[in-house]
DNA sequence: CTAATAATAT
DNA sequence: AATATTATTA
C-alpha cells in the first residue's frame, strides 16, 4: 500500500459514516445533525432515548456509531449507552454539558467510548471515525483469530473456554456440546483472554496490590469455570510482569538521570537505548524510513498486555509500592472505580481494545516513531509537562486551558492530571496530509479527552495518562518503551481463543 | 527447536 | 498463599 493510497483510504472512510444522533434537545439536535452534516457523516437523528434504541435495534448494521446526550427524559443516557453498546457493538459517544467528572466516569464506566462536552464544536465530531476505525479493526482482529483455523476446524477437538459470561457480540456457534461427562483425563486449559484480564486487572486494582491475593481476586472477578489457581497461577504470572518491567523501568530511570546531564549530546552509542528493533510489521508507510519505535525496553514480548494502558505518548511517573513500581496513583487511581453489587465495575468497553486514538496514519500504524534516532522523547516531554504544571492554576477543577489547551484536570497530592476537554489535540488532523512529521511531533504531545484520561485510570483499558508534576525519585519513561511490552500480546493472542483439549 | 504460559506440586 | 516445577502449546 503507497502511502498515498493508505491516505486517501483514510481519508475517504468517515465520508458517509452512519451516525445516530440522540438528544432530546431539538435546538442541540439540529445543531449536532448539521455539524455532522458537514462533517460528511450520514446522520439519523431522533429526540427519544427510546427511539434510538429501537432504531437500533431493528437496522442491526446500520449505523457505525451512536452519539447521545446524557441527560433525557424518557431514558437514562447511560442505560441506552449500555444497550447500544453491549447489543449492537457500536461504539457510543456521549454528550453533556456536565464536565463533572462523576458524568464523565459515568459515561466511560458504562462502555462510552468518549464523552463530548456541549457545546460541541466540530473539530470534535471530524475525529469520531476514529471511533469507529478503532473497533472495527479490534473485531477483524477477533475474527482472523477465530477463523483463522480454516484448515480443519481445529475446534472440533476443542472445549471453548466458556469461562467468562458471554460477551454478546461474540454469540456465534452456541453449540455447547458440554462432553464434560467423559472420563475428563485433563483440565482444560484457561484462556486468558482480554477481557479475563481486565477483569483480573480491575479486580487488583480494586483490592489493592499488596492485598491482591488469588481467592479474593477471584471473587471479585465472578468468571464462571474460573479456579482459584488459575487465578493464582496468573496472578504469579502478573508479579512477575511487574517486577521485570519495575526493573526496566528503574534501568531507565537511571540512563535518563544520566543523560540528562549530557542531552546535547544525542549520541548514545553503544548504550543500545535509542537503536531501533524489527519495524512495525504493518504496510509501508513512509514513517518506517527513519526511525522505527525507539525502544528502551527488550523487544522481546514477554509478559507483553499485562498492564492497561496502551500510549506512552506522555511520560508515566511510577510509584513504588513494595518493591513493584506502579503506574501514576498507586494500582486504584479512581475511587471512583468501585465494584458494586451489579458487578458493573468491568464496563463493556472492556472488549474494546485499547489504543490511543491517533492520526488517521498512526491508528493504522498503531505505532508512533520519533523524527529521528537521536530523539529523545521523554526530556522534552518532561519539561513540557513541567511547563504546563507550572502554569496551571491550582484551584478550580475546570479552568481555563492555558495556552497549549490544557486544563488541570484534577489535582491530588503529589499529581496534577491534565487534559483537554474534547479536543483530539493534534489528530483534529484526521485527514492526513502532508504534515505528517509535524503531525507526528505533536501527536507526542496530544492532549486527551475527559473521557480517555479517566479511562486510562480506570485499570480497564486505555492510555496511561494522569500527568504527574515530575519529582524526584518519580520517572518517566518515554513514547515506544512500555508500550511495546504492552501492546503486542494480549490483544493478538488471546482475545477469543479456543480452548483446546486434544482428543489424543 | 524454544519460549511462553497455564497447570500442578511443594 | 507464594513459589517452583512441569506440561502443553504456539
Amino acid at each position: 500500500m503507497t502511502v498515498e493510497q493508505g491516505i486517501e483510504a483514510v481519508d475517504q472512510f468517515p465520508v458517509g459514516m452512519r451516525v445516530l444522533a440522540v438528544d432530546d434537545d431539538h435546538t442541540c439536535l439540529r445543531i449536532l445533525e448539521t455539524l455532522l452534516h458537514r462533517c460528511q457523516y450520514h446522520v439519523t437523528t431522533t429526540d427519544k432515548a427510546q427511539t434510538a434504541l429501537e432504531l437500533s435495534r431493528e437496522n442491526k448494521n446500520k449505523f457505525d456509531l451512536v452519539i447521545s446526550d446524557v441527560d433525557m427524559p424518557d431514558m437514562d443516557g447511560f442505560k441506552l449507552l449500555e444497550l447500544v453498546g453491549l447489543e449492537m457493538d457500536l461504539p457510543v459517544i456521549k454528550l453533556s454539558s456536565h464536565s463533572d467528572p462523576k458524568y464523565v466516569m459515568k459515561g466511560v464506566k458504562h462502555g462510552a467510548c468518549d464523552y463530548l462536552l456541549k457545546p460541541v464544536r466540530i473539530e470534535e465530531l471530524k475525529n469520531i471515525w476514529q471511533h469507529v476505525v478503532r473497533k472495527s479493526k479490534f473485531k477483524k482482529m477477533k475474527s482472523v483469530v477465530t477463523n483463522g483455523e480454516s484448515e480443519g476446524n481445529s475446534d472440533q477437538n476443542g472445549v471453548r473456554a466458556n469461562r467468562k459470561r458471554k460477551d454478546p457480540l461474540e454469540e456465534e456457534d452456541e453449540e455447547e456440546e458440554e462432553q464434560q461427562e467423559r472420563g475428563n483425563e485433563k483440565k482444560p486449559r484457561v484462556i486468558w483472554t482480554r477481557e479475563m484480564h481486565n477483569k483480573f486487572l480491575a479486580a487488583v486494582d480494586h483490592v489493592g496490590i499488596k492485598n491482591a491475593v488469588p481467592k479474593k481476586i477471584l471473587e471479585l472477578m465472578d468468571v464462571d469455570n474460573l479456579t482459584r489457581d488459575n487465578v493464582a497461577s496468573h496472578l504469579q504470572k502478573f508479579r512477575l510482569a511487574l517486577k521485570k518491567i519495575t526493573n526496566e523501568a528503574k534501568q531507565q530511570v537511571n540512563m535518563a538521570a544520566a543523560n540528562s546531564h549530557f542531552m546535547q549530546m544525542s549520541s548514545l552509542k553503544g548504550l543500545g537505548g535509542f537503536h531501533h528493533h524489527s519495524p512495525i510489521p504493518l504496510g509501508s508507510s513512509q514513517f518506517h524510513g527513519g526511525a522505527a519505535t525507539t525502544r528502551h525496553y527488550p523487544s522481546n514480548r514477554t509478559f507483553a498486555g499485562m498492564f492497561p494502558h496502551v500510549s506512552s505518548s506522555l511520560p508515566r511517573n511510577l510509584h513504588n509500592d513494595g518493591g513493584y513500581m506502579l503506574q501514576g496513583t498507586p494500582f486504584p487511581p479512581l475511587e471512583n472505580l468501585h465494584i458494586n453489587s451489579n458487578n458493573k465495575a468491568f464496563p463493556s468497553f472492556a472488549s474494546q481494545q485499547s489504543s490511543l486514538l491517533v492520526a488517521p496514519s498512526l491508528v493504522l500504524e498503531g505505532h508512533q516513531q520519533s523524527s529521528s534516532p537521536s530523539y529523545s522523547p521523554h526530556l522534552e516531554i518532561n519539561k513540557r509537562l513541567e511547563d504546563w504544571s507550572n502554569n496551571i492554576p491550582q484551584s478550580n477543577v475546570h479552568s481555563e486551558p492555558d495556552a497549549l489547551g490544557w486544563n488541570m484536570f484534577g489535582n491530588s497530592t503529589n499529581q496534577t492530571y491534565f487534559c483537554r476537554d474534547t479536543d483530539f489535540g493534534s489528530s483534529s488532523a484526521a485527514h492526513a496530509d502532508s504534515l505528517q512529521m509535524k503531525q507526528q511531533h505533536e501527536n507526542i504531545f496530544s492532549p486527551m479527552t475527559v473521557a480517555q484520561l479517566l479511562r486510562s485510570s480506570s485499570a480497564n483499558e486505555g492510555l496511561f495518562m494522569g500527568q504527574q508534576k515530575l519529582e524526584d525519585g518519580f520517572m518517566a519513561s518515554d513514547a515506544g518503551s512500555l508500550d511495546d511490552i504492552v501492546n503486542s500480546m494480549m490483544t493478538q493472542e488471546q482475545s477469543s481463543r479456543v480452548l483446546g483439549r486434544r482428543l489424543a
